[in-house]
DNA sequence: AACGAAACCTACCGCGTTACAGGTAATGGA
DNA sequence: TCCATTACCTGTAACGCGGTAGGTTTCGTT
């Protein structure tokens, strides 16, 4: 089985690729991506930082793989989004901290000079306005509080849910992020 | 004159510590703390990387300073904050993204492990979501919207803040981050 | 004039960092 | 069986970092 051979080879390659992935988001969760150093990536699944090298040729590289992980990850139509979703979304997250802290620490890095993330969020967040709006108007259609349209209530939105995140992962027993979260939607269902 | 030239003395030195805060204040903004060298700071004041270890003898010791500055600079007495007081806080920050840069990525940064401003957020957080509580319903008694009561939107408020500021931070042009602030709190009147 | 402290500096240490160079053993296809 | 590729490793270069030690100059006080 030729084929197979070559495919097994190049499966567990790719797998050991996302095991690095893996280990760097926890790396980066606990310590910021300028904080994390390949070394300590590359002794989490078993190999020298020169190593981890032969996987992602840089530091960046790895950083890249990271975040193209993530968009993957999350890269559900916008079309099916409902809000009872989002909600459903902010109580999974709950329970997931370590991916959380994993992409407040960047948000919070990539808002420095040159940081290699900062275009990735700057593109992201455009997006997720975008969908955002059109979620809104698919569940409200104009009909939001105070005259708002779904594109001016779209940054508040996600604002929410950031912040929130922030607050939490800062004191987690003092702050009920799904909880607030539910609260910020049933303030935008008022004009219904 | 004795005691005058003593004060002399001892302001110029208290000149020169605010003079180094400031700078690590801009530093912090460009390189968030784990990439702020004190040879930067340094650097900026016109001092060796030595020279301002006679200042601050370690650099916790100058993040320390860093924040007590900040406390000091927005300790209004909470009982004399208004809801439209804040807007104009957020116009206010909107023309100084500097200092807002230095904190989000401060913030971002204090939610890993063992990060020296970690407990520094925790407490100023729990308390400005106090003070918030308290200046809504100063504003706004029990009359929220949907049953709300102050204690329970003020972290959405605080959340409001901070997610903006990100947003603002990474996209000044697509964000309207004043304009995004009234909106929430119009949604907030809507109950009154 | 003499002294003590404050305000710096030079020199240096030890460590951690990314990355490059080059070698070696295993693997799998021809 | 041979050979190329993959998957690592050791060694090391080059640098930046926070912090210490110890000296020197400046300055206010006595």
């Amino acid at each position: 089985m030729p084929y197979g051979d070559a495919m097994n080879a190049r499966v567990r390659s790719e797998e050991r690729r996302a095991e690095i992935v893996r280990a760097a988001l926890e790396v980066i969760a606990e310590r910021g991506y300028r904080g994390a150093s390949l070394a300590a990536v590359a002794e989490r699944v078993g190999l020298t930082q020169q190593g981890l090298l032969h996987y992602f040729p840089t530091k960046d590289a790895l950083l890249v793989a990271v975040l193209k992980d993530r968009d993957q990850w999350d890269a559900v139509p916008a079309t099916q989004w409902r809000v009872d979703l989002l909600a459903s979304m902010v109580e999974y997250n709950a329970m997931r901290p370590g991916i959380i802290q994993t992409f407040s620490a960047l948000l919070g890095e990539s808002v420095t000079e040159g940081h290699p993330a900062r275009g990735y969020f700057t593109g992201r967040y455009r997006q997720v306005r975008e969908s955002m709006a059109a979620v809104l108007r698919a569940e409200y259609g104009e009909r939001l509080p105070n005259g708002l349209t779904p594109e001016r209530t779209a940054p508040l939105l996600v604002a929410v849910m950031d912040g929130l995140q922030y607050q939490w992962l800062l004191d987690p027993e003092s702050v009920d992020m799904p909880g607030a979260f539910r609260d910020f939607l049933a303030l935008l269902g008022e004009g219904a």
